[in-house]
DNA sequence: TTCAATAGTTCAGGAATTATGAACTATGTG
DNA sequence: CACATAGTTCATAATTCCTGAACTATTGAA
């Protein structure tokens, strides 16, 4: 055990920024990239709230859990999610309402284009006659 | 002169991706940053083609011409903008209208909450009695 | 209480990306 | 031609991101 130093890697609470400091940049600096959005999606469309480690990602290869920690994190800074220990685990909720409120249509309209995006990929990718992968 | 290599420092022409290729990750990505989105703004405001060095960020000092060129490639090649030379300068208009098509509302309701967000910074600067900086 | 298991965080370092001064290209004008 | 202007490219420094290893925190036995 470390003497010398109490305060070390004490885990520190979770930083949840108030509503009236969520930024647009950091928004869409969270939603920027693939595997974060797919974690946001994924809280925001079950309605109860999400455990970490159950998020798998869809075609590609395991996350290491650190990596998928800062993920999270990056979207509890941005204000999108709120992480809350319950247990031993972890549990998510989505903050969209409070979001949409401050930025009214920006989730939504970020969330369509996403789909759109994705419905394309589909259809391309069966038109060139392959699937996913 | 550089002989040896001939095609070594030569400028290649801009890359623009077809609007099929545009992606919105690489449209968040772009505009998660303030100095792009401020740049963005600026060219989709003006509705006459912009220069590039006819930016001036607004409070802060000036930016170095190679990182506004860094930004403007960032911006063309997310598809926002596209730069066409046009005698000794650089001409950048806005593909706002290709891009809603793709992706209706998209950047509308970013637009919108940039502008919201200044609309607050400003109204909260000016109750903690300073103005801009 | 102590030991083990589970879930996630923190740290350290390397990998990848971004910022920027210096050198360069490209075009227009004496 | 030389020179000026506008922007790009290169090299490297600064920053951010990824990830294995070590750690914290909680639960559930033994």
């Amino acid at each position: 055990m470390c003497v010398e130093e109490l305060e070390w890697g004490a885990m520190r609470p979770l930083v949840h920024p108030a509503i009236e400091e969520v930024t647009v940049e950091a928004i869409l600096h969270a939603l920027s990239d693939p595997v974060r959005v797919a974690i946001f999606a994924e809280i925001v469309g079950q309605e109860c709230t999400q455990k970490c480690s159950s998020f798998v990602p869809v075609g590609g290869e395991a996350i290491p859990k650190s990596t998928l920690s800062q993920h999270f994190r990056v979207l509890r800074e941005a204000g999108l999610i709120r992480g809350e220990r319950r247990g031993v685990e972890m549990h998510n909720v989505s903050r969209y309402v409070e979001v949409d409120q401050m930025y009214p249509g920006l989730l939504a309209a970020i969330g369509q284009a996403h789909t759109l995006q994705v419905g394309r990929a589909a259809k391309a990718a069966k038109k060139s006659g392959k699937k996913t992968k």
